[in-house]
DNA sequence: AAACTATATCGTAATATTGCAATATTAAAT
DNA sequence: ATTTAATATTGCAATATTACGATATAGTTT
């Protein structure tokens, strides 16, 4: 007991739950945020933006790059961070999907 | 330590991050899809469904609705389930504005 | 080579999540 | 009033997550 019994669930729906998971937390949200907001991958110096340590931020980047929502390519002494369009992509068209289908749905 | 440090982080970031964690469990996916196949919002059926137990199914059905992905009425003996419309498209207004914005930048 | 910088990993404590059996609750049917 | 049903809650064990100090790793600079 205690782990997710992914076993049962389709690949579809476990993707769409490890993209979900990865950014269901505010650290994770507010690193998406600093990669948009500065002008293309930036190398470096998310530490700094964030309020956490530097161990649990670079926790936080390996949960993203395990997502596949971010990808990291080392630039000498760096890291250069980026996010990855395919999978937003991924979510984008899911809740599109959805938002669309309630529209045809007399309910609640 | 262990707990999440909420208060450093935006009501927004905050909340897309409620969302997300909501959906990052495929049983939930598996729910929210079991909602949208359906005609409109049923009654009961969810346990039926899922290849969990009914109390965890319960549970999962409280994550969802704790985080108003779902609402839940009280129909006489069962309850009626159906998607929370406002909470789906806010994730869709967010990764739609990430995806239009990413095609502004020339990344990795 | 030694010092410095940036990032990752390890170890560990605190807390949260997952899953289920057992039990409780509430309304409907008999 | 009892029984039946649908759903929620409780209690608990197994596992996962969060956070951080300390340490490791690897490239840069001096």
């Amino acid at each position: 007991m205690g782990a997710t019994k992914t076993e049962h669930f389709t690949d579809y729906q476990n993707h769409i739950a490890i993209l979900a998971k990865a950014l269901g937390h505010p650290a994770r949200v507010a690193i998406i945020e600093y990669l948009m907001r500065v002008e293309t991958c930036i190398c470096g110096d998310i530490v700094n933006e964030l309020p956490l340590a530097q161990a649990t931020v670079s926790q936080h980047l390996k949960e993203l790059k395990n997502a596949r929502l971010i990808k990291g390519s080392i630039e000498g002494n760096t890291i250069c961070y980026c996010i990855d369009e395919k999978s937003i992509e991924k979510l984008f068209r899911y809740f599109s999907q959805i938002t669309l289908e309630l529209k045809t749905k007399s309910c609640c």
